[in-house]
DNA sequence: GTCTATAAGATGATAGAC
DNA sequence: GTCTATCATCTTATAGAC
């Protein structure tokens, strides 16, 4: 864990805030400059390619992540209040600024991003879903919980169905439609 | 109705498999005209700016996804089997190319557009939960389907579920993420 | 309806001074 | 670590010939 100077961090902060909102593509290292008062030559000195930027954004957003994660698993709320903090992890995204999740953005970019920045995306998702699966193995296996079939189709589903309403959120600039989907989902797995 | 050209549709054809592949920041005039083995300005000729070929994008798309959400209206299956053939539109277009759904595409460029795309892409949205709110009620009326709450919410909880399993699924590569993730949302449904 | 030529501005990036 | 200057290339778009 290498210490970071004030400048790049900022630089992150901003480029992850453009992607969120503009995606991938949608952003150039002028748009970071003008936003942080500086020139474009000063953001390639920190990232000097593009490329090298976007791994950067991700490390960091999946460093984050996990630790989110992991202050969630660590806390003593119940397997629902786990899965409800993890939903609220998602709306405040997009509660700032209408954003996306970083990972959901780079998902639909896709087809254009460097080769590592696509494993960085699927691993992102993956890590959700074996998160998600643990909670939900664990809730079940504790009767805080009820749902059919295995807690891995489940996990995958729940990630799905967030990663889905944010987008589509995201054209009605309406987070309580996140809202409403999420407290649905996490609805039906009520133990009866 | 009015009647296109050739070339037009073509322009078309090509343009919508780049927003949905790439995101209509990933594709330029440039990379239509060499997949036609046109020059640029023969493109600008049908879509002068990039606006117009966006709104014509949209046109054509909800024209033909309305056709196809209408002939599935109009086949005797019944309120399962039409849900069924609904996410095989969505299944069918990830399996192509592992492509997005243009709109959900859209949906993630949503604040670089402009303002008749954005209203374009929230108005599909709209007619498909609009339409799934339909299947739904009749399905429920028909005692065909089970569900709690009202039809309209779950119309939204199934978009959002189908836009975010093709989404994630597109970053696996892997369409029978979408199959899973759409069998168990519709399984659910089912009337005991 | 398609082309050549062209342009203004954006974009990702580098060299080298301070 | 930040700057000025500069770059090749891409992007959107127009003028005007054929």
């Amino acid at each position: 864990m290498q210490k970071r100077g004030h400048t790049a961090d900022q630089i992150l902060d901003v480029a992850q805030a453009l992607v969120q909102s503009h995606g991938y593509n949608g952003f150039s290292y002028a748009d970071v400059a003008q936003a942080l008062r500086i020139r474009k030559p000063s953001i390639h000195h920190h990232f000097p390619a593009k490329a090298d930027l976007g791994r950067a954004l991700m490390a960091r957003y999946r460093q984050r992540f996990g630790a989110a994660l992991a202050e969630i698993s660590a806390s003593n709320a119940r397997a629902a209040g786990k899965l409800q903090k993890y939903a609220s992890l998602f709306r405040s995204v997009l509660q700032q600024d209408n954003r996306m999740c970083m990972c959901g953005m780079l998902a639909a970019d896709f087809s254009t991003l460097p080769r590592p920045l696509r494993d960085s995306v699927r691993d992102f998702f993956g890590d959700n879903e074996d998160w998600l699966e643990g909670v939900l193995r664990l809730g079940r296996a504790d009767r805080a919980l009820a749902f059919d079939g295995p807690p891995r189709a489940m996990a995958v589903r729940i990630l799905a169905a967030f990663e889905g309403a944010m987008l589509v959120a995201r054209s009605f600039e309406d987070t309580s439609r996140f809202d409403t989907v999420a407290r649905a989902v996490l609805g039906e797995l009520k133990a009866t």
